[in-house]
DNA sequence: GCCAACGTTGGC
DNA sequence: GCCAACGTTGGC
């Protein structure tokens, strides 16, 4: 299984939207580069994700399972766009934001911290697991 | 609100 | 195919 993370403007859509789509999920559209559109159409249903709250919160908020592989993004005018759909499967017990991932060693080389402007990246095992325990939810 | 980083666009 | 100009993103 691969890990990823979502990251989104919670006044555009955040994680409350996200919780009030249920299991049915709903298209991460909206992605418009292609390096993120080509870690989506990596993904594969049951992949799970981080969903991050860029701007002011700038924190980690739930996680997420990827439910449909990528597919035309229904809302792009151009058929270059993919987007994979995703539901939300928890909260986390406690947020862990930005600070606390740069001020981690072993969180040195994500890419939230290396290329805070890519808004779909990959997460490696040992990041998930190590953020999972700092944000008090099971890593499986 | 500013600005640095980055990606995209379009003229040559 | 290069590169300058421009737009967008997101942390600060």
């Amino acid at each position: 299984m691969a890990y990823w993370l979502f990251k989104s403007e919670p006044s555009t859509w955040g994680w409350d939207d996200q919780v009030s789509k249920g299991a049915a999920g709903e298209e991460w559209d909206g992605v418009r580069n292609y390096q993120a559109r080509n870690f989506m159409r990596a993904m594969k249903v049951g992949d799970k994700g981080f969903f991050y709250h860029s701007q002011k919160e700038k924190a980690i908020v739930g996680l997420v399972e990827i439910c449909a592989e990528a597919h035309p993004d229904s809302k792009a005018d151009d058929p270059r766009w993919d987007c994979v759909d995703i539901r939300a499967l928890e909260p986390v017990q406690h947020p862990v934001t930005l600070d606390q991932i740069k001020a981690e060693p072993e969180l040195a080389d994500m890419v939230l911290v290396r290329n805070s402007r890519l808004s779909v990246q990959p997460v490696t095992e040992a990041e998930w697991r190590h953020i999972c325990k700092m944000a008090g939810v099971s890593a499986d």
